[in-house]
DNA sequence: TGTACATCAGTGAACGCGCGTTCACTGATGTAC
DNA sequence: TGTACATCAGTGAACGCGCGTTCACTGATGTAC
């Protein structure tokens, strides 16, 4: 029972980010989890609790980044547009929590949270000692801002000229600012 | 009859804004604009040709910027933030059009190049003949991915203070990028 | 000016559908003797 | 080792609900005579 639940939270990770959490229905997670919807209410007590369980495991999973320019250069890639299902969950689901719980919204602004800690991690080991904390944190929030709305507009739009554009130049953009 | 046309397209501009596409039901649209459901079908073919038709006027309706700072200060504000209905559609709408139709895909791509040509102008003007149109471009599209990211994690998030010190950072970012 | 009629934007009950959720049931598993 | 029974995760039909959409109807308006 434990490995079903455990099934049901990583398809719901992956099917939630990769076409919304109001797109997915429960009977969609519980059939990729190759079991049927009834059960579902053996695991969860309701879809938000899903949620808040999915964004919980999420934050516990993410592991520290190997380098600031390894990073953005992935995040900013096409990969990584066209696997939301794998990718960042900021990204991914972002607006659509203005109408879930406010306990899935709690679970989002830590998920959130955790990535710029990483972040921050990341950007002042590059740094050394050459910058302070308050340093780091503006330009982690600048560059983070940066790669979260170019990668939703670039999944966003219908032109791959322009989403491909929008992808590299804020690559070049947040890496040399000039 | 025009009238009432125009009527619906204002309520769902600002309703499709402030709570997301999927989340308003026609119903909702028209009863904002003061009328029944069942009239609806008189004036669209269907929900997805409402987006498009709002999406197109957005377009049309928006103005040049008066100056970049001034329209940064405004974009990454808490009234705007907390006033989706009357925002950027962009920052309001974005991810939920990848379950949109093509159609209304396209009326985005659109809304968002528009944007990017009005904040081009607005830069190039400040920055007289001492950029290329090159160097613009990056810079608008970086600071405009910005500008979006910010402001998405800023509504979707549920602390007040870090909500805030994401706008303000960015802002602060994007203006003087040390 | 007054009456009869055509037009048509808007009304509201009804439809089919998919959703989240419930619940009586099943059938594999483990224990008792 | 073999049989009887309890347990309980999972099944699948069914529920109430809100959605987008349809359609027979209404009632105000304008024209014809």
């Amino acid at each position: 029972m434990a490995e079903n639940r455990q099934r049901i939270l990583s398809e719901a990770a992956r099917l939630f980010r990769e076409k919304g959490v109001d797109a997915v229905s429960v009977a969609e997670v519980m059939q990729a989890a190759g079991l049927t919807h009834g059960g579902f209410y053996g695991h969860f007590q309701s879809k938000d609790e899903l949620v808040c369980k999915t964004m919980e495991q999420m934050t516990d999973h993410e592991e520290a980044y190997p380098s600031f320019e390894a990073f953005a250069k992935h995040y900013l890639s096409c990969e990584h547009r066209d696997n939301a299902g794998e990718g960042c969950a900021t990204a991914a689901l972002g607006l659509e929590f203005r109408h879930q719980s406010e306990e899935a919204r709690a679970e989002l602004t830590r998920v959130i949270e955790a990535q710029l800690a990483r972040l921050a991690d990341a950007l002042a080991k590059e740094k050394d000692e050459t910058a302070s904390p308050e340093q780091v944190r503006r330009e982690t929030i600048g560059t983070w801002s940066a790669m979260v709305g170019a990668m939703m507009m670039a999944r966003a739009i219908n032109d791959a000229d322009l989403s491909q554009e929008i992808l590299e130049t804020t690559r070049d953009w947040i890496m040399h600012k000039e």
